[in-house]
DNA sequence: TATACATATGAACAAATATTCATATAATAG
DNA sequence: CTATTATATGAATATTTGTTCATATGTATA
């Protein structure tokens, strides 16, 4: 993952261990997306979002108002969802319906929620 | 969640599934913790050294090591996860190793990165 | 076509946060 | 006790990010 830097004059007695972890560890850009992921989930008005789509399909302004936040910042926060794949949506009028867009989310949610329940 | 504010002209329409939807979330704190646990593994570098202590304990020079980052660096991103209870750690004389803290880590990554691999 | 309504978006601002640098603390060896 | 080594931490800085405000876009209706 890094050039040899000689940080640690004990470097030799963990070296062994270092490579291996290292020849095990995914590539950078794969932990730079999963990471990206999580920072979706890291806010607590997309949490909220997701939660409330568990139940059924939503629009913005019904999200809004059962948020208590402006429809504005709820647009925005949708699009941070959708551009992460975390939401899809469907039009009907005037009216766009939000929902989530498959049980990944869900369980990732609920897996954090089960650490935090502890 | 919120107190009933008029947004939209069609606020009635939707109504009842807002009632619905507020009644099924959970507390304000709880999802509040629960983002604040997912901002943790929002960042590469607390991912990596996550990713990093799957395969075996590690002292903080090693990561450091690892990752081509300073120990400051190493050493706040620690604290941070021994603050959310996601590593433990033990001394060893001069060294301290880390370690997971529980197999719930585990699963929360493994989870995150079945949806970004697909 | 003109109006109203639902949603989206760009710019600006404030708040949060990751890293660096300097330094403090803890532990061992001599 | 002193020097050395491993780790922790406080302050400062730069970057990221969530919300607000104003406004644009898309859709239906009169």
């Amino acid at each position: 993952m890094s050039d040899h830097v000689e940080l640690c004059s004990y470097i030799h007695a963990h070296e062994d261990v270092v490579k291996a972890v290292s020849e095990q560890m995914p590539e950078e850009e794969l932990l730079y997306d999963l990471a990206e992921l999580f920072k979706v989930f890291g806010d607590s008005t997309r949490i909220k979002i997701l939660y409330a789509l568990f139940e059924s399909e939503l629009c913005v302004c019904d999200i809004a108002q059962l948020l208590g936040m402006t429809q504005s910042a709820i647009s925005h926060q949708l699009r941070v969802l959708k551009q992460n794949h975390l939401v899809k949506y469907r039009r009907d009028g005037k009216t766009v319906f939000y929902a989530l867009a498959d049980e990944h989310v869900r369980s990732i949610i609920n897996q954090g929620m089960e650490h935090v329940e502890e």
